[in-house]
DNA sequence: AATGAATGAGAGTTCATTCAT
DNA sequence: AATGAATGAACTCTCATTCAT
């Protein structure tokens, strides 16, 4: 269900595989990199196979873009009431920041492409959006419920985090990463007054 | 008047005009759209000249990241007392976020050449180490002399403070980054226990 | 009949037209001369087709020196008592040098390439090594067959016959190449003690 | 004398000494790989400067060939006998194919140039014209002299050394060169009936 | 559904040559 | 006499795309 590479039957989905082979090399070598003859040669067809799937390189992109979102989307908050909410929106995105490092890259070349292509320079608005609602809302709940400073303010504080986690998904200083999203997740706790993101 | 276009002498700066002449490309087109023909047309040079200057295209991306890197680090504090320093760097970075589109998105394409450029990585690991450095101890003296709050780990803050401006610099909703902007040095100004960054 | 033009099958075989047109613009050209453009344009083809048999202009090369190789060893004695492999031998190379002077010429080319390129100073070592040992033994032979003059040195008679071929090989004054190609072969009889070479 | 190169003043000879760096270059790398900024560089000057000297890179080359055969033509027979003449010449010659490698390979080069330029090509036809008569004619004194067997063709032996002495100056076996150079001259000395070139 | 073959357009780079100084 | 700067033309090679099969 996570998955939507999923094949509904044992012939090999040649669409999901050349979706997921160029969002490797996408993760791999940037968009400079990006060929649509190494894309094929890993999803072992042939250049000719990958557009009878895909017309452009630009539609096969596209579908990339679909794949990394659904990804990220997936980090969203789901249930539960509005602290635990939070929480666990918290733990997801230090995970995905440690552990899926790919997505952040590819998310990454994307985010660098939104001003050349409007079509994904709407769907970053619209999720951008999205996240910032939700954040917002969240952590003006956690005021309501005395946990949060009311002092905060829940706009600021959301934009604040936003871009403080989308700052930790750059690839600078790879190794450094881990120890750098604890930190900031901790600043996080501090300032909406949770005590531990991982319990 | 920051620009170097400024003709010092009759005789044009081909080199100068050349690394403007890519930056400004990178800005507009990223690494993905980045072609010689273009970079010496825009200078207005014949694409043998390019080359007189610059042996590969390699050698003039070098020489971008000089001109970036630089355009960076003079927004790194300078002098006076720990708290001074601090307002005035939060104050110029928040003016370049606002002000220089460009830098930023230079920035964020050379980010994401890190992972395959070691120079590049090195260099960025570099300037971020020390702008880690720089912040924590202004942090630091500041909580000295009483302005912040004891209990607000140095390091962390530093951490999250960088983290959050890269965010702000990445070039999603671009229409909405200047309050953006406004919001998280907002609550820089609260984590740190400054009043106001503009006064 | 040669020619390997003759189309087998009514698919025409690129890869041999590319080898040929190569072969030709050089034997004209020489190395200094020669583009991959023509011999594309040679071939009725596009220069990316060209590239799609072989990679690098290299490799193009390789192929034009191995067809020249292998019509150079088909000079090579075959069959026959020694006397007849001699004389044989004798008689085709002294058809090749007159009739086919571009092969002499293309070889002359690889020749003088030979010291820059390891490969093909290999090839021609092997392949002169191979050349003056056969001679050498036919003209033993010769000897124990009582038609030539024992005092002979088979060693060094084989290194002068085939400096003095290699010598005949070379473009200059083409007019005047069939009449000495006639006078060095019967100097070749009349040091072997062999009567005629073309009854 | 013999040396062309010898400055007449304290100034340098720029223009000698751009063909002499034209010559090792092409001594080096061949025609194929000649490029005037080396040739320049070489010779410590600017590359302006050596279209100061030689207008086009053809001129460069005229004054390389003029070079190449006044080196070459220092080999020819000189004064004495006949008999003195021939055994100088040969010795000459064979050490000139020992140890002045370079000048044969510019010679090499040249000759397969020759087809390209009738300049070229109406120069070697004179120095071949004028080498094998010389040659003839002191073979057909040997005879007279009664030192060379009548029965053998003056013209047909001096077609004969010549191809063998241009077949011993291409580049191929490097190494061997020194031994086949002694073989070949060995059998020259049998059929000229001269019992040693060098005492 | 899949492929080998082919291509047009364009990429970075090279090179002999020119020109103002 | 000599040069740094500049260029037009051409070079090899690449790449997304197409097409017959």
């Amino acid at each position: 269900m996570i998955d939507s590479e999923a094949p509904e039957s044992n012939k090999p989905d040649r669409r999901a595989a050349l979706v997921a082979a160029a969002y490797q090399r996408i993760a791999t070598s940037g968009f400079e990199g990006l060929r649509t003859r190494d894309v094929a040669a890993d999803a072992g067809v042939n250049i000719a196979t990958l557009h009878y799937y895909f017309p452009t390189k630009e539609a096969l992109i596209r579908s990339v873009v679909g794949q990394a979102m659904h990804r990220f989307l997936e980090a969203m908050p789901g249930e539960g009431s509005a602290l635990e909410q939070l929480r666990t929106h918290l733990h997801v995105v230090a995970r995905l920041l440690k552990e899926d490092q790919q997505l952040w890259t590819v998310m990454g070349e994307l985010v660098l492409r939104a001003p050349r292509d409007p079509d994904l320079a709407h769907i970053f608005q619209q999720s951008d959006a999205f996240w910032h609602r939700t954040l917002r809302d969240l952590i003006a709940h956690s005021i309501e419920e005395g946990v949060t400073d009311p002092a905060l303010d829940p706009d600021g504080a959301a934009t604040l985090m936003i871009a403080a986690i989308k700052g930790l998904s750059l690839p600078t200083a790879r190794g450094l990463q881990p120890e750098q999203t604890d930190q900031v997740f901790s600043q996080f706790e501090r300032i909406l007054g949770l005590s531990t993101v991982e319990p």
